[in-house]
DNA sequence: ACATCAATTAGATGTTTAGCTAAACGTCAT
DNA sequence: ATGACGTTTAGCTAAACATCTAATTGATGT
């Protein structure tokens, strides 16, 4: 699940997703998208490919990536489950509820200085 | 947006974040959660700021974290929402939909050679 | 057998990141 | 003034990252 996350730090990788989304794609049709060498590219797949986010099959000579949408959804909603995401936003928790004391500053009652 | 991947993309600001959930805490409170020294910590909060994922408060001599959960939302959901997720799994897209042919390879079909 | 194409691997380079210590700095409280 | 809390800076190391070019592998086609 780090392995996830440190796959979606990257912008190129997350554009990579976001085209896997609508079809699989061969190595070099990705590739195409983006302004950078295949090497380069081939590295993002291998970090995909370790974060488990696509699967690949080969075919001839293609290599046709699949995105494996399950995996992305149970590491970005489980971590994002863990808060209260779509639970009725809390307006204000009361202060006594902290764990520390919000001491209203002193400086704030200094009405002596006038 | 890209801050916010990047933000999440290290587990020991994952975890301030899960802390964040429950209440607002102070910068020291949070330090003691974790074995690396108070300025690494300092940075770490630094980038969480960066991603704008919390509001610091100054009471006193205390610093105050509050997680920003709307921008955590808006961000991991935004992204996930752009996926079908929740939609019905595409059972098995029909090859010819596909934007490649799937060439049965031919050396499958060598049957000559027995 | 040989050339070709797709993709990965290998090796090098430069940048970024996480971490440390030590010191300095600002703000507040006493 | 002194101490407490937190941040910042400086200076450093080590590891990870993104990128490149060049070489290699593997399958196809001739």
């Amino acid at each position: 699940m780090n392995a996830v996350f440190k796959a979606l730090s990257d912008p190129t990788r997350r554009r990579v997703l976001e085209l896997l989304r609508d079809r699989p794609m061969t190595a070099g049709d990705l590739a195409d998208h983006f302004p950078v060498s295949k090497p380069t590219m081939s590295a993002h797949f291998a970090v995909l490919r370790e974060a488990d986010l696509v699967d690949v099959q080969k075919i001839g000579k293609a290599v046709i990536y699949r995105l494996k949408l399950s995996v992305l959804e149970d590491a970005l909603l489980g971590f994002v489950g863990a808060f209260n995401v779509g639970a009725a936003p809390r307006p204000a928790p009361p202060e006594s509820a902290l764990p520390f004391a919000i001491k209203t500053p002193p400086f704030a009652i200094k009405k002596g200085a006038t």
